[in-house]
DNA sequence: CGGACAAGCTGA
DNA sequence: CAGCTTGTCCGG
């Protein structure tokens, strides 16, 4: 043990600037204080928290002239998670505070408890797991409807495993599954201090890579292509990116799974792929329905496959349709009747708490449905709506949209209604026996750079909710581009050739992961990129820019450069997501 | 972010 | 030129 540090280097939580402020340690602190404490701070008369980082720092003003830290509150991140936390700030050109409260506890946590391990090695393992692992990690491709257990089995082997899943529900559900096979587990953020303390797998979304463990022996990000393991507003930050440069600063190895892997994670990284045969037994049955010349449909949406789909009763049949637009409808939340106005006909909207007006005529009445008298309305996208209305007359039975406020069970009369919602409707029902993906041309076709990647994440997706072949598990899904070669790739159950697909298009474009790009956006975006130096190229024009490097680290230095203004609006995002 | 202080604006 | 508003700077 070295003398007891004189001065604290504490960086300032919340608002105010993102910066570092020395502080003298008072007698009485010094026996408590570690690195990545949470402290209480005097700044420029107010109070604040902050996190020691830093002590006795050689550039320091000398003690007797710097003001004393108020208390200590509490334990913080180690120094590995504060490394890992402002590499995140550069990467992803964010404030390191931001980075540092991810990696803090929900709740105070005065004292970390003592290590749990259970000397429990639990079988069946994953053989290719245990290969990747002994050349450092890899890419473990796995088809959608197989376990992960035995992989995260071949881990626990190893040592105390990092487990990062994109939803709660995967978390709580894999937790308790842990916990039967009698392996000790701690789940983030909750059971931080758990953690902290020591168990052998500790599961958590993707803040949970910011978490502090004693030893580590593996990290495993699952359903690695799935978007909720990237932050959507700024900075955003991507969990697989972090797992890798922790896993880099510990020496440790990172099994990245997933049926339909990204560029990113294929990038310099070894793969163990499934055999052709586990491959085509671990998928449902695909269905590429011509859109292009199928004139059956009413209103050209629905393809004759779709048709026939609908009409068998007994299947229970998902629709999936891609958003699009955003202008919306108003529907009785009891009735499910659309909010029309008696005078025009046309659809009303809600320009206050207790009104409709309709746009055309402009007539108000109070918000009461005229077919059941309900008050309560809820939002559709005008393609649900008719879309309902549409697959219900096709289907020969009932449809209904699933929605934030709809049940997501099928209903149980002698019919299975056939049900409906937008993509997120994939995370509200839990099984189905058809997936049909209404329209998969717009997410293809989508203007952005990950619209491959996008939509093999929902192809996935829907092959997990329908399950396997075998069990009569059946994935259609429309288009109008039937050569298109990642659509005829997944016919084919070869999501190996449909990843390499994007791969390629990825490097011959120069985009993540072969170069890096950022997105800037509002009122101080021109005067930012303006202010960048010459190791990036700028593009766009107005409040919309866009800036490329030739790699993260390039582009993560060269925002750090960047002036951003005193005021007005300014968003970057580093590689993102949409 | 928000307090401090300086530079600009207004009205008698 | 006092009294107020607006802008810019900076914090240990």
């Amino acid at each position: 043990m070295t003398a007891r540090p004189n001065i604290a280097r504490v960086l300032c939580d919340r608002s105010g600037p993102d910066r570092a402020f020395d502080y003298r340690i008072p007698d009485e602190l010094s026996a408590e204080i570690t690195i990545g404490s949470i402290v209480r701070i005097d700044l420029h008369g107010r109070k604040i928290g902050g996190w020691v980082k830093e002590f006795d720092p050689s550039d320091a003003l000398p003690a007797d002239e710097l003001l004393p830290l108020r208390r200590v509150s509490g334990s913080g991140p180690d120094e590995l998670v504060i490394g890992l936390a402002e590499w995140s700030a550069q990467r992803w050109a964010g404030r390191r505070s931001q980075f540092f409260r991810a990696a803090s506890p929900p709740r105070v946590v005065r004292s970390i408890g003592t290590a749990t391990y259970s000397t429990l090695s639990p079988e069946p393992r994953s053989p290719a797991t245990t290969r990747l692992l002994a050349r450092n990690g890899g890419v473990l491709r796995l088809p959608p409807t197989s376990d992960v257990l035995p992989s995260l089995w071949s881990c626990v082997e190893r040592g105390p495993v990092l487990v990062v899943v994109p939803g709660v529900d995967d978390a709580t559900i894999l937790k308790s599954r842990v916990a039967r096979a009698g392996v000790t587990t701690a789940l983030l953020p909750h059971e931080w201090a758990r953690a902290a303390a020591g168990v052998d797998v500790v599961i958590g979304t993707r803040t949970a890579v910011f978490a502090r463990l004693p030893e580590l022996g593996s990290i495993m990000v699952i359903d690695e292509h799935d978007e909720r393991l990237q932050s959507e507003a700024s900075p955003t930050w991507h969990a697989r990116e972090v797992a890798a440069e922790r896993g880099r600063r510990s020496g440790i190895p990172l099994i990245l799974v997933s049926a339909t892997p990204t560029p990113e994670a294929l990038h310099e990284r070894v793969i163990e792929a499934p055999s052709r045969e586990r491959e085509i037994t671990g998928w449902p049955e695909i269905v590429i329905a011509d859109l292009s010349n199928d004139s059956s449909a009413p209103g050209g949406r629905l393809s004759s496959t779709v048709i026939e789909e609908l009409r068998n009763p007994s299947r229970r049949v998902l629709c999936v349709v891609n958003r699009k637009g955003t202008s919306k409808l108003l529907a009785c939340r009891s009735c499910r009747e659309l909010a029309t106005c008696e005078r025009c006909e046309s659809v009303m909207s809600q320009p206050d708490d207790d009104l409709l007006s309709c746009a055309k005529c402009g007539s108000e009445r109070p918000m009461t449905c005229l077919n059941c008298h309900g008050m309560s309305f809820s939002n559709l996208r005008p393609g649900t709506a008719r879309l309902v209305k549409e697959l219900a007359a096709a289907a020969g039975r009932p449809a209904r949209v699933v929605d934030a406020d709809t049940e997501p069970d099928w209903s149980s009369g002698p019919a299975v209604e056939v049900l409906v919602g937008t993509e997120a409707v994939l995370h509200r029902v839990t099984h189905a026996d058809t997936v049909v993906v209404l329209d998969i041309d717009s997410e293809v076709l989508a203007p952005r750079f990950r619209a491959g990647e996008q939509t093999l994440s929902l192809l996935t997706r829907a092959a997990r909710l329908v399950g396997r072949k075998a069990d009569g598990g059946r994935l259609i899904v429309q288009t109008r581009q039937i050569d298109h070669p990642l659509l005829v790739a997944m016919s084919r159950i070869a999501p190996g050739d449909a990843t390499e697909i994007e791969r390629a298009q990825r490097e011959q474009l120069k985009l993540p992961p072969y170069g890096a790009i950022a997105v800037i956006e509002g009122t101080g975006a021109a005067d930012f990129v303006q202010s960048l130096p010459d190791s990036v190229r700028v593009g766009g024009t107005g409040d919309r820019r866009q800036v490329r490097a030739t790699n993260p680290e390039v582009l993560g230095r060269a925002l750090a450069l960047g002036q951003r203004p005193a005021k007005g609006r300014l968003r970057v995002a580093v590689n993102p997501g949409r």
